[in-house]
DNA sequence: GTCATTTCTTAAACCAGCTTAATTTTTTAA
DNA sequence: TTAAAAAATTAAGCTGGTTTAAGAAATGAC
C-alpha cells in the first residue's frame, strides 16, 4: 500500500500484517500536485505527513515578506511543526509541496488512537524523533562552525542530487543566504 | 529521592512506586562540581544526563580554536549528543557543569533495559524527545529571523535569570556574538 | 510551440558584526 | 589579603555577505 511509509517503521520495530491493516484506517493519503499547501501560517497544525513520494518545504514570511525556509522532507521524512501539533497552537510556517507528491497525514487525533492501539508505535515514534533531535544537533553544529561559503559547499557536496532537484533560490533561503551570493559563490567555484 | 526527575516523568506519564524503586536502579546519580566533565571530545556519549540541580553546556572546539557552545540544560533538562549516544560514534563535543551539579545518567544499556522492563518509558521519552524537537525548531526559527542585536535582546528578555547565572561570554559564545560585540549591546541598551 | 512567469546572474555600494589589541574589572585560589 | 588568572570593556579598522537594480536564461502552462 504505502511501501516507503511501512518499510521505514519495520527498520525500526516489528509489525505484522494485523497492526499493518490497522495502522491503514488512522492514515489519510493524500497526492498533490506541485505548489500545494498542507499548512499555511495562522491555521494549527492539525497533522503530521510522512513523505512518501515527492518533497516538501517548510517555511515563515519574515519581517522583509521573504520566505524562509527551515526544512525541507523528502522520501522517508517527517514534517510538522511540532509546537503547533503537541499545543494546538496556530502555527507561523507554511508546509508546501516543492514537487508532485504523495503525503500520507496523520491527525493529532489518529496520532493518539494509533499509540494507544499499537503501543510498539511509541517506540518507533520515540526513536523517529531522536534521531531527528540528532539530525537537528548536527545541523546546528554546522551552522555554529562554518562561513556561509562553506556551509553552502559543504551541502553542495553533501547532497548533489537535492541540489539537482529543488531550485537554487530555495536552497539559498535554507542555508540562510541570498540568491544573488549563492550565483557569486557558483561562479566562483568554477 | 530525585524528585525533578520522577515529577518530570509523572507529567507525562503515571508511574507507580513499584516502578520509580525499578527506574532508580538504571540510574546513576552524580554530584559534581563546577567545570567538570561528563563527555570530552573524542568519547562516545554512553549516558544521557538529566539536571537535577544545577546547569550544563555542551561545546566543541571550533576552527579557530573557540569553543563554541551549542546547548545549555538546567533543572529538568536532558544533555546529550544524541548522534553519539544512538550509533556509538565518537562524538565532538565536550559536555561540562557550569556550575556545581547533581546529575542522573542513564547508560544506553540502562536506557534500553528501562524501556524493556516499563514500556511506558518509551511514551515518556517519545514526549520528551518530540518537546526538544519543538524547542530545536523554534530556536532554528529565531536564528533565521533576527539579527545578532536582536537575537541577543530576546534572549536577555526571555531569560533574564539565567543571563544572570552564567558568564556573559558564555551567553555570547552560545548566541553565536563575540564577547566584545555583546558587550558593545549592552552599553548600547542603559 | 510560444509566451508569461519564474529563476538566475552580474556588479557596485554598503553595513552589521568581527578582529585586533590594549586596559580595566572581577573572580579564584592559596 | 593578595597575586594571578579569568572575564569584561573600549575603540578603530576591516570584511563577508547583503542590498539594490537591471538584464538574461530557463521553465511551465496553455
Amino acid at each position: 500500500m504505502y511501501p516507503n511509509f511501512i518499510n521505514h517503521i519495520r527498520k525500526y520495530i516489528e509489525l505484522d500484517d494485523n497492526s499493518v491493516a490497522l495502522l491503514n484506517q488512522y492514515i489519510t493519503p493524500r497526492k498533490l500536485k506541485r505548489k500545494e499547501f498542507l499548512l499555511k501560517e495562522g491555521q494549527i497544525c492539525q497533522s503530521i505527513y510522512f513523505v512518501e513520494k515527492g518533497c516538501l518545504r517548510m517555511y515563515f514570511i519574515d519581517n522583509k515578506l521573504n520566505e524562509q525556509i527551515t526544512q525541507f522532507a523528502l522520501e522517508h521524512w517527517w514534517m510538522a511543526d511540532h509546537f503547533s501539533f503537541i499545543d494546538s497552537k496556530p502555527s507561523p510556517y507554511f508546509i508546501e509541496t516543492v514537487e508532485k507528491s504523495e503525503i500520507l497525514a496523520i491527525s493529532a487525533s489518529s496520532f493518539e488512537a494509533i499509540l494507544r492501539e499499537l503501543p510498539q508505535m511509541e517506540r518507533y515514534f520515540r526513536i523517529v524523533m531522536q534521531r531527528a533531535l540528532a539530525a537537528s544537533q548536527l545541523r546546528l553544529k554546522h551552522m555554529y562552525e562554518m562561513s556561509k561559503e562553506e556551509f553552502y559547499q559543504h551541502f553542495s557536496a553533501s547532497f548533489p542530487e537535492f541540489v539537482q532537484r529543488v531550485p537554487q533560490y530555495m536552497i539559498a533561503s535554507y542555508l540562510g543566504l541570498t540568491p544573488q551570493y549563492v550565483s557569486e559563490l557558483r561562479r566562483k567555484k568554477l
